[in-house]
DNA sequence: AATTTACGTCAGCCTTGTTGACATTCCAAG
DNA sequence: CTTGGAATGTCAACAAGGCTGACGTAAATT
């Protein structure tokens, strides 16, 4: 069954296949967020700081409400980690000169130092999974991600692709 | 930079591109989850009955603490899901025969129904991105993420690979 | 001057994770 | 048989981190 007129096999979305997907990314996404949440527990942070810390960090300068666009959170809730974090000193919170109404975050050194130990983590398993794979395997890899976002999610991420703040 | 001896290019392996693949991970993981997500709220559940749900499908008659080892959360926390499943007639619970502390879970017609509902969706959105990717993208996104999850994640992955309750 | 925008904050709610305490059941050793 | 330990499941209470709604302030825009 389900060879087309091309000659194409259209194996690959029989329901099976696309369950085993679904799995496969249900289990990889608890691998993925396993390391950074180990070295965050114990401190007084959790998932959500070390989104806000990422995306500080890759876009040094940016407005909170150009965070809160990219973590799909509401203010308050951003706000909460926000807090801590400057609270704490790892992130900066600077009026903006030419818009005084943005206010503009970036990393302190404490907070690069945490972005470094928590990104080393997350690189260090996903480069033994990228070298596992091979490089045909990581391009489909993120071929596959990248049609599976919801479209202003993929435009975001690829705002970042091209660059900074 | 970085040609190997053999000639086989590292560059895949760049922290850069270690970079997109953590991105691409967390805007996928949100498409991923965002047809179940709109489904269930407005009925009282969340991902966590998704969960649940999901895997009893998948392995009728299974126990609690089976379903606690592929979850990975706490009985109690499991429990209370289960608790709202099994009162709003989703999921029946029965003693077990053999070992009368086990309890093995069952979807009841309304269950299956609701199952039924996510994973269309989910494999829906599946589906378009394995179609825009294509059967070789297909193959190598499952090979990175099987190389992504904890050893005993993918020991529970390929148990149910193989089949049944 | 009035309105809109960007941000912060207070209050309160929900889901879903956690621990601790406890009941039930099975099994094995005394 | 009985007793104790291990496995299983339930109840209670708490914390993190989402959410909405309401409100305040400062800056920009009209």
């Amino acid at each position: 069954m389900a060879e087309r007129a091309g000659g194409e096999s259209l194996l690959f979305l029989t329901d099976e296949q696309l369950r085993k997907g679904i799995e496969a990314m249900f289990f990889a996404y608890r691998g993925f967020t396993a390391d950074p949440d180990r070295i965050l527990q114990g401190l007084d942070y959790g998932r959500a700081h070390h989104r806000a810390i990422h995306f500080i960090h890759r876009s040094p300068g940016t407005t909170v409400s150009n965070l809160l666009s990219i973590l799909g959170v509401t203010k308050q809730s951003l706000n909460r980690v926000l807090r801590t974090l400057i609270d704490d000193g790892l992130v900066r919170s600077e009026k903006g000169r030419v818009d005084g109404r943005e206010r503009h975050l970036y990393l302190t050194q404490k907070g690069e130092a945490l972005e470094r130990q928590l990104s080393d983590a997350q690189r260090a398993r996903m480069r033994a999974a990228y070298r596992a794979a091979g490089p045909a395997a990581v391009a489909g890899f993120r071929q596959v991600l990248e049609a599976m976002m919801d479209p202003e999610m993929r435009n975001a991420y690829n705002r970042l692709r091209e660059g900074g703040a």
